[in-house]
RNA sequence: GGCGACGUGGUGAAGUGGUUCAACACGGAGGUCUGCAAAACCUCUAUUCACCGGUUCGAAUCCGGUCGUCGCCUCCA
């Protein structure tokens, strides 16, 4: 079984079939990068990462760019308004950016292009639009993708062009167009604006010929997958496709996936309801980053996705199960012969595992099936019944399933100061059955965020995720 | 006004015609184990899938209608 994905511009649920065997080539919407990208944003790239990181797992070769929107009227308005430069705004906020995806577990892309750098390219495909006949520029040297030069405009959203409703919020932005739903491409110079000399002239590019632009130079003329929030497909993807296939003539992306919202409250967590939440906020609460990780990635990203508290709170839990799952199978010693059935077990679970996932990435499913071989696990954990070298083999397994999730806690986790020192001096307190002494260090590890348990295997501790 | 998604237990959520059809996670109740804990395991926690009607031998799953929620219609992940 190969993985299926869902299509937008099909509305097809279809395996994907790289343009180049074994090299799968994919563009990820990213932020624009004017304050804090918040977790409904993320929600979305952490779906592309689940994708890159599953593909990956499968053995593919994976090319990842997810693009830095660096150059925009809100980021301009920001700017001049804190006395800086665009460049020091966005230079700031793109180090948070990747401050948080690190903290989320977030695969790095492999190119994160900035928009700045690209202007080149933008302006070499917009002089192509004017020479084609689809662009055409204004008294302010502003230059228009004319619609009506595109026939197919609408396809990807499903919008009938004549039934748009025209009128309510284009005047804002109003460069004097032929046609209220033309877009802009390049914005001519304005006072106070950045503005870059290019063989179109003056000015600053439009939003949409960016990514064309950027994910052309990088992944080619056609590629395989583009990424991105449903609110994305209109009028963004709309424009990038009828902008990029006016300049080639040939299919701009493959299979186009569009993650729906992360909700707050019920409605659509966005900077203008004022219901967001930052990633760097929430870890300052002490909510853990994995559990944030596993909240947002736990549900197919073509469903909407409620964001709460008790959402994080059954999340951290869930992460604990896994936790003291792997500490068990560490810490586990038993001189017996291999589990005969354990193999089985263990590749049902792989197979299980992947089908969901090939199932248009069913991420609930797929965790069905690991956590149902958690339970196997500990039920034979407190039976005896594995073997060391099972417990190395099924550890193995979670470890290499977790590749594409990236959920459980890190190899090498260093113990915070002194407690290496109280955990030594409570195996010997427990020796001499001082009870009081072994309760009293509990509490003190306790206090250090280091669980502590007792087994048959010995005294067998865990690092706590941070709760709120 | 146009287009689209969705409505499953206390919560999140899988399941899109029938072999456990109600996974899995969280939460709750009881129990086992343990110096005490913790973790883990076991049992229980939706005769039911928004509502109404229809198709079918059979529907959460297909069709029609009703109600409700959310989103997009040029700032938006």
């Amino acid at each position: 079984m190969t993985l299926r994905l869902h299509d937008t511009l099909s509305g097809e649920t279809r395996p994907l079939e790289p343009l180049e065997p074994g090299h799968v080539r994919i563009y990820s919407c990213g932020p624009t990068v004017y304050g804090p990208t918040h977790i409904g944003n993320f929600r979305s790239f952490l779906f592309a990462d689940v994708l890159v990181r599953y593909l990956r797992y499968q053995g593919l070769r994976v090319t990842w760019v997810m693009n830095i929107t660096d150059i925009d009227d809100r980021i301009i308005e920001r700017a001049n308004a804190a006395g800086e430069t665009t460049a020091q705004l966005t230079d700031r906020w793109l180090a948070q950016f990747k401050s948080d995806f690190a903290a989320v577990r977030m695969t790095p892309p492999d190119v994160l292009p900035r928009a700045t750098e690209h202007i080149d390219a933008m302006a070499e495909l917009i002089a192509q639009l004017l020479e084609s006949g689809n662009a055409y520029r204004t008294e302010d040297g502003s230059i228009f993708f004319r619609i009506s030069s595109w026939p197919a405009y609408g396809r990807l959203a499903r919008l009938d062009a004549t039934q748009l409703r025209v009128g309510e919020r284009v005047e804002a932005d109003d460069y004097g167009k032929d046609d209220v739903r033309d877009f802009a491409l390049w914005k001519g110079p304005k006072p106070g604006d950045p503005s870059w000399e290019t063989g179109i002239g003056p000015g600053r590019p439009g939003w949409h010929i960016e990514c064309s632009a950027m994910s052309m130079r990088h992944l080619g003329l056609s590629f395989d997958i583009h990424t991105g929030g449903i609110d994305l497909i209109f009028p963004h993807h709309e424009d990038e496709i009828a902008q990029s296939e006016a300049v080639t003539g040939q299919p701009f992306v493959r299979t186009w996936l569009h993650c729906d919202h992360l909700r707050l409250g019920g409605a659509k967590m966005a900077r203008r309801v004022g219901n967001i939440a930052r990633v760097a906020d929430l870890l300052a609460e002490g909510t853990s980053p994995r559990a944030l990780r596993y909240a947002l990635i736990s549900v197919n990203y073509r469903q909407a996705l409620e964001y709460s508290e008790a959402s994080i709170d059954a999340a951290t839990a869930a992460i604990a199960r896994l936790d003291a799952l792997v500490a068990a199978l560490e810490a586990y010693r038993e001189g017996r012969a291999d589990a005969e059935d354990l193999p089985d077990e263990l590749s049902a679970a792989r197979t299980r595992f992947e089908a969901a996932m090939d199932d248009d990435l069913n991420v609930s499913a797929a965790l069905a099936a690991l956590f149902d071989l958690v339970r196997e696990l500990n039920r034979r954990i407190a039976d005896r019944t594995l073997s060391s070298g099972d417990a190395v083999r099924a550890l193995a397994l979670l470890r290499e399933l977790d590749t594409v999730l990236g959920i459980l806690p890190d190899q090498a986790e260093d113990l915070p100061p002194g407690a290496a020192e109280l955990l030594a001096t409570r195996v010997a307190a427990r020796a001499g059955r001082d009870w009081a002494a072994s309760d009293r260090i509990r509490d003190e590890l306790l206090a250090l965020g280091i669980a502590v348990e007792d087994t048959r295997d010995g005294q067998r501790w865990r690092r706590l995720e941070a709760v709120r």
